[in-house]
This record gives C-alpha cells, structure tokens and sequence, in this order.
DNA sequence: ATGAAAGCGCTAACAA
DNA sequence: TTGTTAGCGCTTTCAT
C-alpha cells in the first residue's frame, strides 16, 4: 500500500484500508480512530486560472483509490495480473475523475508517437489535398495521427520542415518534393535511420528509399498514343522542374509513344516550367510561333491545362480541332469548362493511401519495400481531345 | 564533474580532466597513471537494426564532453550562466553528434508542444484545405506545428476527433463543425479548460468560444440584393445544415434584402442540402416547377452553383437571362465555368489565417476574445448574374 | 495481485 | 560557472 497520512494525526503507520465509499477508497487511523477519505488536494494558486484545471494523472487516481500507480496503470492498460474488482473500481473510477492519459508521457517511454509527418509542396492545389486526404484517411483508420508541413514548392523549406519533423516528433515521414527540388542530400542522411521515409507522386527515383508513384510513364504514352491516333503530329508537352521523377517518367512516356510511331522528338516542343501562368503563356505562345503549327498540347496539370484552353479560345483557335489540349490529374474544374478537358486521371488520392499504408506497413512489420509501387490510372476522354 | 570511471583500473576517485581533443574532454586516472577518453557505447543488440541509430542525447554528449546534463543543457539553450568556452565546446560536440533535442520529453516537462489541432469536415474541398492552408501558414510561422482530423462531415467523426486530440498532445484546437453537427455537448465539456478552442467558419454561435467567420449575412445581402437589382424578384437559395451558423446567417443576409425590398420571403424557395449532387438535382426540380417562375438561385457552394449552370444548360434554360446563378466561394472552377460563376468571395484563406492568429493570440497572452471576429468578402460579377 | 523503484530525455530550483 | 537533485506522467522490471 503506497503511503498514506492520516489528516488528523498526521501519522503514517497504522492505517488500514476501510471499505470503499463511492469509488474511494476509506481508511482507519488506529492511532487516533479516524475514518477519512483522501480527497484530491486543489491547487490554490489563482493567478492562472486555466492551470487550475490540470489533467487527471494516474497518480491522482491511486491517490483516490488508495493503490500504487502501478497498479492503476495496469487497470487501465487491461493488463492481465489483475483482480477484477480492483480493476473495475479503477476504470470507474477514471471515467468519473476524467482521466486521459497523457500521450506526451507515453510516447516518451514508449517511443512511439502514433504520429505521421507528411511533407507536400501545397494544400492549394487538389491534387496535394487529395492525396493528403487520402494519407489521412488510411492514417486515421490504423491509429496514427498527421502532422503536416508545406514546404510552399521551395526546397530551404523542405529541408526545414524536414529538419522540423526529425526530432522524434513523428513515427514516419512521407514526402512529396516540391517542385525545385534537385537535390537530396537533405534527405540522404536520414536513410536507414531510425525513422522510415516514403517518398510519393514526386520522388528522386535513385534514393534507396520506398516510393509509391503515379503510373506517369504509362500515362503519358496512353494518352500521347491517343493524340496520334487523333492524327496528331506536333505534340507539345508542358512538364515540371527536369530533376522531378514526375517530369522525368511523363517524357519518357511521351517519347515511347512518339517513337512507337516514328514520329521524331523536338526539343522545341518540350517545355519545362514552374506552372505560374505567366509561365504557361509564355511556353504556348512560343509553341504557337513555330511552323509547321502544333497541333496538340499536354499539359502536366489540369489547371494550367484549363488556362491554355481559356488562352486558345482568346486567341480564337479552336479547340481540340486545331489544337487539342490534354490534362493530368482530372481535377474537379475539367468536367465544367468547354470544351470539357480530356485528363489523365493519375488517382491521386490512392497515391497518398498507398504511400500511407507503405509506411504503416513498414511501422508495423520493420520491413522496407524499395521496388516502386506505380498506381495505376485511367484515361478520361472528354471534348478537348 | 560527474562519475567518470577508469576504463583500465576501474577506479571512480582521483579522475582528473586532461584538456580536450577533438571536442572530447581527455581524462587522466591517477591511481593508474592512464590517459583516457570515453568513447561512445554503441548498442550491440542486432536483433533490430533501426534501433542502435539512437537519437544522441544530452546525456551522451555530456558523457564525451565530460560535463553535466545540465550543462549541456544550458549551452544549447543559450542560457547567459555559461562561460563562452565550455558553449562553444558544446554546441560543436552537439552538430558533429549530429544531436536533435527531444521535442516529446521537452514537451513533457514544458506542458506545452507548439502543436495546434484542427478538426476539419473534408480536405478534399476546396475551401477547407483552403482555410487550413491559411491555419499552417500563420502556424508556421509563429512556430506550430499543425495536427489534422477530418470528421468527413460526420458528427461522431467530430466527437472522436476531439477526444483523440484532447490529451495533452495539442496546445490549442481549431474546429470546423460537420454539416450535421446540431449538438454541441461534446466541445461544451471542453470550454474553459486547460486547451483554448475556437472554432471558424462554420461555428455553433451561442458557445462561449471565440470564433472566427465569414461574412455571411452581409455577403448574402449583397448577392440578394445585387440580383433583386437587376431585377429578381423569385430568389431561391440552396442552404446546408439548418443549424450551422453559415446557414442561419446566409438566410438571414437573404431574408434582410428581401425585406428591405419588400419581397415576401417564400419558404418554398429555401432549400437545406447536404451537397451531394442528387440533392442538388432534386432542389432544382422542385424548383423549376413552381409559378410563377424563379428567377434566380443562389447556392451555399460554388461546387453546387456550377452543377446547378450544368444542370439548367441541360434543361436549355439561358443562364443568366431566364435564371441568373450565384455562388459562394470563389473557386477555381467559377471563372472556368461557361458562363463564368458570379460569387461571393468568403476569403476563406484569410478566415483560416485569422483563426490561427486568434488561438495564437489566447495562447501567448490568455486573453480570449469572445466577440465573433468577421471576415470581409467581395462579391464577384461574371456572367451568371 | 500489488507495490517499489528505475528510467524515458529533458528542465529548473537550489547548492556549491 | 557548474553540478546535484527532483520531477514531468507514464511504463516496466523485479520483488513481495
């Protein structure tokens, strides 16, 4: 029995436990024969008032019940070497008293926090959202909690938010790169550390390090295939920053496809940009200068996708019979503007429940998938093309 | 100094420091007139290779620099009772052990973890991973991290949200009601105590928590009566949840106008949904077959305002001459639409980063602002209305 | 079945 | 300027 004072004759021997009374346990003082209850002692100091309020601890509950924290601890946590009866009066006892434990505490001894931290370059775009939603939902369901960090597409802040999260914080790390991310070293020395990494949708392909991506090569060529058959020639493409696995594979795709048909590639139709609409007129109205004219445009995303149309129709070149124009990503505003925009649908939301489950995985099990998984997506044909 | 033992002859007395190599304070044993350093002890259980990657840790570097914990301590929290020496040894020992504080056991005797919690409906919608970009930007910079739940517009969701949160993990909640959240017992149980809440757009207005939103009855004023200009007099409007304050404000917006314009408010043309596309559908339907005839609609979304267009081009009812469309929302979609989505901007960026700026406010200073802090918007005129 | 004690990594009051 | 000690709230051996 842990010690206990009598109040009245402040003695420490001799006191013996005397039923429970509401959920409390009672004693008797020998010494002075006294029956008292401990109550729980208030904190008298009125400058704070929110402090007042302090969490129900174990040790607030042994108190009350008259038990070690040990053993509350063990009621709680359903641990076998129990009695029955001590272990409903504690879990009673907790529910009126109000307690939760504190996670802090027990993360620190456990180790563990039930926590992932998730990199991406916005939660602006739909695309980033979507796959964080979909991070989530996975989390969620398998007990973790997401913490997250945008690193506003500028590496210094992804690699401070890296170095934010690596402090024990967080479980697993999942990152998408931003888009001027070109080099990993960042990243590098946390490989193989203590703390798992999944890289997803963006990644540096040659990282040893797990990496779930949207199926951009296949993605590309389908939908570079399907311009061809269209009667296309003169494909353009708009892609991202060249050191982005999702730039790297779409080109690829691209040119299989070009290949495949004996159409030769023409670095003027390639361009790389940062997806500000500035930069996107810029690259089309480049395009619309060459001769023999273009006559098809894909665009890495949906939303600058969107934006060419809306600069063709103001230029009065019909869409798609002189131009058609293809997306990635099928975002919500596709199916609204006219024409309608055709899009690779890269799933994204399943890229982020893949990456999550990935890295949940490896949590559990302590082993690490490096072959990259591709989520598979699908071709949606819409008036634009 | 603390216990230092000889590595030769075993002994803990008569260990002198002999000056410092490589950042590594030298000892010399007396007794067996020994030279030494202490070198790290690496772990030598295999069994789990992550594992032996330990954090480095105060104690580690106090053991190679051959101070005290709180020494080192001290030093690397630039405390003044140092000698400039001894940091500088330090903090150099510090970044070559490449040593990242513990956040969780800092947390655990600071009681505080620099992490906000929010408690969103959806991240898949626009304006709610609009708002939380706005939440972790501000977040960001006053140095929080940002934990997320999405309740998926469920109440029970909301409620095992806010317990999941509610244990010592957060310094301060942000929350967003579900569509269907009409009781709030679950957050009441919560006001006033250790954590700081407050809630932000959508919000339950007679809780004592302070709370951040939109300028909903003036913007529906403003749209009500732009479109009563020109000259509308059967205005019908597409609500959510009767007991969100988004709701009950834009009617009341709507209500306002028509009164001050002598319309007569015609329940027959409120609608309260739940946003999914049937509802939508049917809403309309109801609609269209009143006389005499509507004349405009105004939607909650922007979302449903352009599925509401698509749905009247279907039905080839002229969009704005035969009925005029308002949103509320400002997304993307609306100036992509044809014709393009006239709406209220709710700013909702901006209500996020307020949000944010509030609870960080109360957490600096204690000071809770009960007064409903609102938003400013803008109407905005495309061609719908 | 229960308790004492150590320890997770860190900070802070008090000593020296 | 530096070290000792206690303690944050919890889990976990090891006794009993």
């Amino acid at each position: 029995m842990p010690r206990v004072r009598c109040p009245k004759c402040n003695n420490i021997e001799g006191i013996l436990k005397a039923g429970i009374v509401r959920y409390r346990q009672r004693y008797y003082c020998k010494k002075c024969d006294y029956h008292f209850i401990i109550t729980i002692v208030k904190n008298k100091n009125n400058q704070q008032s929110k402090w007042n309020e302090k969490q129900t601890s174990l040790k607030d509950i042994a108190q009350v019940a008259g038990l070690s924290i040990t053993t509350v601890s063990r009621a709680l946590n359903n641990r076998p070497d129990i009695s029955i009866q001590t272990r409903n009066i504690i879990r009673e006892l907790a529910s009126t008293m109000n307690y939760q434990p504190n996670i802090v505490a027990q993360s620190l001894v456990k180790r563990v926090t039930h926590t992932l931290g998730v990199i991406i370059p916005s939660l602006e775009t739909t695309i980033f959202s979507t796959m964080l939603s979909g991070i989530h939902e996975i989390a969620a369901k398998a007990g973790y909690k997401v913490i997250i960090c945008v690193s506003n597409e500028k590496h210094e802040t992804e690699i401070a938010n890296l170095q934010a999260l690596m402090n024990n914080m967080i479980d697993g790390l999942l990152i998408c790169h931003t888009n001027q991310t070109s080099s990993f070293e960042h990243l590098r020395s946390h490989i193989g550390k203590r703390i798992p990494i999944v890289q997803f949708y963006r990644v540096a392909l040659d990282l040893p390090v797990p990496q779930i991506l949207a199926d951009d090569i296949h993605g590309a060529q389908q939908v570079t295939e399907y311009l061809i058959k269209k009667g296309c020639r003169k494909i353009a493409i708009l892609l991202g920053s060249k050191s982005l696995s999702i730039s790297q594979k779409r080109l690829e795709g691209y040119k299989i496809a070009l290949q495949k048909n004996n159409i030769k590639i023409d670095n003027k139709l390639l361009c790389h940009i940062d997806f500000s609409l500035e930069m996107v007129v810029e690259a089309i109205e480049k395009w619309l200068k060459l001769t023999p004219k273009i006559d098809a445009i894909i665009s890495i995303s949906d939303k600058s996708a969107v934006q060419i149309i809306r600069y063709l129709k103001k230029k009065k070149i019909n869409v798609p019979d002189q131009i058609k124009v293809f997306g990635f990503g099928n975002e919500f505003v596709g199916e609204f503007i006219a024409p309608s925009l055709s899009t690779f649908d890269t799933n994204t939301k399943l890229v982020g429940e893949e990456a999550a489950k990935l890295i949940i995985e490896e949590l559990i099990t302590d082993v690490q998938i490096l072959e990259p998984k591709i989520v598979a997506g699908k071709i949606i044909i819409r008036d634009s093309a």
